[in-house]
DNA sequence: TCACCATAGTTAGAGGTTATCACTGAAGTT
DNA sequence: AACTTCAGTGATAACCTCTAACTATGGTGA
């Protein structure tokens, strides 16, 4: 998080004070949630007058750009480390879970509600896609035992976003599931939506994700 | 949505307001987000000053429980209108559909990320289980072609949330997972995910949906 | 008809926010 | 030692929510 390479004195202690508005804004954000973030607050916190804040960020959207950017960082990196210790399909769905639960409001701030005039920037959509590959690898190690669908046949066509990788269109079929269904049952977990309904989330999850890979319960 | 069945003028005149205040919200929920609706510039839109609103809501929170309530209310009658017709589950997924992309953010201040300091009201859970039923329904009248899974048998011992609806387990894990899919693929695309990755959506919503249904696609 | 009163809408203001500006003072550089 | 760069300041503008006190008006009971 912090840039260590500053030459400077002066570049390090610009990188450690932005370091410390961007934990502050975290914290913020992990107890009220991303709309009820202050540089006000944060500025007040550090024991310096809000104005202060524009010397490191832009504004408060710039702030949030770039806690998005780091949040999609960590999921990438998190996904990153799953796979390298060789870890299958089900070992990073329960990195997704994982991640996932250990600050909702940070997932929230990559899978959430858009805001409305923002759009991310090219190297954050870059990350998003560094995020599927690992999980287009773990899927192409998974055996295809399953039919065809049409829609595998369509996504042949169609499969500009794996960007060259050879897996097949089944395995891309596999991992756009993964994705939206474990995020379906994530998000909706996250949301408080299964409170009061009387079952696990963790055993649903747990069981989209067999239902995912075809192996038993 | 207005309640045509006040008596008194003064009644029918405050329901009115009332009801153009909620349209202004949603205008501006629509534009720009939830997060910055204004209950100034709602005040500012129909000509008169800010605390002239308070008159006719308590303030933004509860200005929002409403839209939400509204929202969740829109949905509950979607659904109920759509089985109404003899309409299976695909319809049902298909009603859910175009209503989610008929105003996205409608769709997400029900299923989106949740406002930290709020709790729904009870009125609002019983509707959220009035959505449920039509959806039980549904799923019931589907043949159920597959092996009860461990999580059916678990799913038996804790289906609360069913509320005495006679659906075996099996059913009642069918519904649970045709709201987290199609959540799941529906977020991701109003949320602008699947923008730039070259496939249809639509497309990819069908195919959930036919794999939720057995159905050929 | 007239007086009354409940209520819609007003202005003023407290306290919060983002953000810009001109300025000060200190640190690093030459 | 002089100079330049830049972090942090207070003042200010323009918003926001929300409260309080006041005015004006339309419906209603005597």
């Amino acid at each position: 998080m912090v840039n260590s390479e500053a030459k400077t004195p002066r570049e390090r202690y610009r990188a450690q004070v932005q370091a410390e508005i961007k934990e502050r804004a975290w914290e913020q954000i992990a107890t009220a949630g991303a709309s009820a973030l202050s540089l006000n607050a944060i500025a007040k916190q550090m024991g310096m007058s809000g104005p202060a804040l524009y010397r490191y960020f832009a504004g408060r959207d710039e702030l949030i750009t770039e806690l998005v950017r780091d949040a999609y960082r960590s999921l990438a990196d998190t996904f990153a480390a799953t796979v390298r210790t060789g870890s299958d399909v089900t070992a990073l769905a329960h990195a997704l879970r994982t991640w996932a639960l250990d600050d909702p409001h940070r997932y929230f701030l990559v899978y959430g509600t858009p805001v409305p005039g923002y759009h991310a920037p090219d190297d954050i959509t870059a990350i998003a896609r560094e995020i599927m590959a690992p999980l287009l690898d773990a899927c192409a190690r998974l055996p295809e035992d399953r039919p065809a669908t049409p829609f595998d046949e369509y996504l042949e066509e169609h499969r500009d976003w794996a960007e060259g990788h050879p897996a097949p269109a089944a395995v891309l079929h596999r991992a756009l599931t993964f994705w939206t269904r474990l995020h379906g049952a994530l998000s909706l977990e996250l949301a408080g939506h299964f409170t009061g309904l009387g079952f696990d989330p963790a055993r649903f999850f747990a069981a989209e994700l067999h239902e995912l890979t075809g192996s038993p319960e």
